[in-house]
RNA sequence: GGGCCGCUAGCUCAAUUUGGUAGAGCAACGGACUUUUAAUCCGUGGGUUACAGGUUCGAGUCCUGUGCGGCUCACCA
């Protein structure tokens, strides 16, 4: 789309601009008036609440415009919809109707009607315009009036001209809003306190990822871009709240993908005396509540098929959710090069060395996620992947942790969070280790988080969940990019 | 980063199997039209075919490179 240039279109408004000034007329005014919006009106007709001759002013944008000589249709579209207007030069006169509408007026125009409320012969609602008043005027040319804006590029590049021409898009993003509204209500509700965390942070943490990295002038002091909020709501917890939550950007400095934008949304919450499995319950319970507070049942349509989030979920333990989809049991290589000889038997392209736990956790994502279409958890994973998470009392090779998944994607990740301040330092030394060996991934070493430890931080359990794939899952989009208003693109 | 696909008028799309004057609908402009529904009818203008090279008598079309986008693999959430 070509924004530099201005076309013949866009040259021929900038001229009637010039007439409606010579006119008199302003063709930005500060002010305009309004009584009812679209949808109001139509509704008060319906109810028989406008009396025949009752004007109502309504203001919004013209998208259809039909001239037949000496009367028009037309639609204009606020927020809550469109309606029809009618406009007769023996009403408005001359000069609003041939030297104003008809001339000057273009698709795209915002204008302010005034007149009473009718039903057409052909029986649609309709304004019967006595009194028309340009409001905004566009100088650009809209997008076609039917088909719109439908390459990808343009949708996000230009959101607004997606918004403008596409429903389906506008619902998106109200859908997503109740999302979020939903899930703060459900927490608000349930007694977690919302609270505000740095995003700019000396020393990034919470997750397995690259960070964004800043700089603050003044103090001559690196900052990185939060990778996520965990490390700073758990020194909270420590502080005495006992449920926190924050919705908020998190960035990853990583690839882009259909389910991967470089900042996205995630909730973390933090309750203190319960345990992973008390988190289950909880994301079962608190996803079910969005999803019947948004679409009013549990079934929703997902892809070729249905997702129903009815809790329970199943449970199921990583290893044998592994062993099911690919006969590959992780117990029996306990060494990593004996897991990844069988995994590159199997055809899997595996980087030399790559950890334990990140080869289970590839087996995980190539060989079970992409089927977990139904809201499933998958519990017990390995240690050395689990930093922050507490050791399963069974396995010292196991923590107390699970996953959520639906759709084909992870959903969630939450654990009974570790609290013992030296098993933290060890961890950390552990991650250290593992940075040496070259994982730009590994957890770097927070020793003001594992100080806050050894204050104390009573029984946790912890959860953090990527708001834009849940909106995914409950608009039927299959790319991330379709629930992100302004989606991360290269420029042009 | 690799592989595959795409980019043509303001918008949506065409353009015979290596090639022969780049078209349509909407939108715009002029005209007709006092109940239309993506109004209809008559007429007119609008293009550096993403960009840069190359092959050819001749390139939207074939070749090379670049940019942007999509899908996919790698990486990840």
């Amino acid at each position: 789309m070509s924004m530099e240039e201005i076309t013949d279109q866009e040259q021929r408004r900038r001229e009637k601009l010039s007439l409606l000034r010579a006119a008199g007329i302003d063709p930005y005014p500060a002010r305009n008036q309004r009584t009812h919006t679209a949808k109001q009106a139509i509704a008060a007709f319906e109810a028989g609440e406008l009396a025949a001759d009752q004007a109502v002013i309504l203001v919004g944008r013209l998208v259809l415009r039909r001239v037949m000589g000496k009367i028009s249709f037309g639609h204009i579209e606020d927020s809550s919809g469109r309606i029809q207007v009618f406009l007769r030069r023996n009403d408005l006169g001359e000069e609003a109707y041939n030297n104003l509408f008809r001339k000057l007026v273009d698709l795209g125009d915002f204008l302010q009607v005034k007149g009473p409320i009718f039903r057409t012969k052909a029986g649609e609602i309709t304004c019967n315009v006595q009194e028309i008043k340009l409001i905004a005027k566009t100088l650009h040319p809209m997008p076609d009036k039917w088909h719109g804006v439908t390459e990808d590029e343009t949708r996000f590049r230009y959101r607004y001209l997606d918004l403008m021409t596409n429903p389906d898009v506008r619902e998106i993003f109200r859908i997503r809003a109740r999302v979020v509204s939903g899930l703060r209500e459900y927490l608000d509700n349930e007694g977690f306190l919302e609270v505000e965390t740095p995003i700019l942070q000396p020393i990034y943490g919470g997750a397995a990822a690259k960070p964004f990295v800043t700089h603050h002038n003044q103090l001559d002091q690196t900052l990185y871009l939060r990778i996520s909020f965990e490390l700073y709501l758990k020194r909270l917890i420590v502080g005495g709240f006992e449920r926190v939550y924050e919705i908020g950007r998190d960035f990853r400095n990583e690839g882009v993908s259909f389910k991967h934008n470089p900042e996205f949304t995630q909730l973390e919450f933090y309750e203190a005396y319960t345990d992973y499995q008390g988190v289950m319950r909880r994301t079962e319970e608190m996803v079910a509540y969005v999803v019947q507070k948004v679409h009013g049942r549990m079934r929703i349509p997902y892809q070729d098929g249905e997702i129903d989030f009815t809790p329970p979920w199943p449970r199921l333990p990583l290893r044998e959710a592994i062993l099911r989809a690919s006969s590959i049991d992780y117990d029996q290589y306990s060494e990593a090069p004996a897991l990844e000889a069988i995994m590159r038997e199997r055809g899997i392209e595996v980087k030399p060395d790559t950890p334990r736990g990140k080869l289970i956790d590839k087996l995980l994502s190539h060989y079970v996620e992409p089927n977990l279409i139904q809201p499933t958890f998958l519990v017990d994973y390995p240690l050395d992947i689990s930093p922050l998470a507490k050791r399963s009392p069974e396995r010292v090779d196991m923590v107390e942790r699970f996953e959520g998944f639906a759709g084909g994607m992870e959903i969630c990740n939450a654990f009974s969070e570790l609290n013992d301040p030296l098993d933290q330092e060890e961890r950390f030394r552990m991650e250290r280790a593992m940075a040496a060996a070259g994982d730009e991934e590994a957890h770097p070493i927070d020793d003001d988080f594992v100080l806050a430890l050894r204050f104390g931080m009573p029984p946790t359990g912890g959860f953090g969940m990527g708001i834009d794939r849940l909106t995914m899952l409950l608009t039927n989009q299959r790319s991330i990019r379709e629930v992100i208003l302004f989606p991360h693109l290269r420029q042009k």
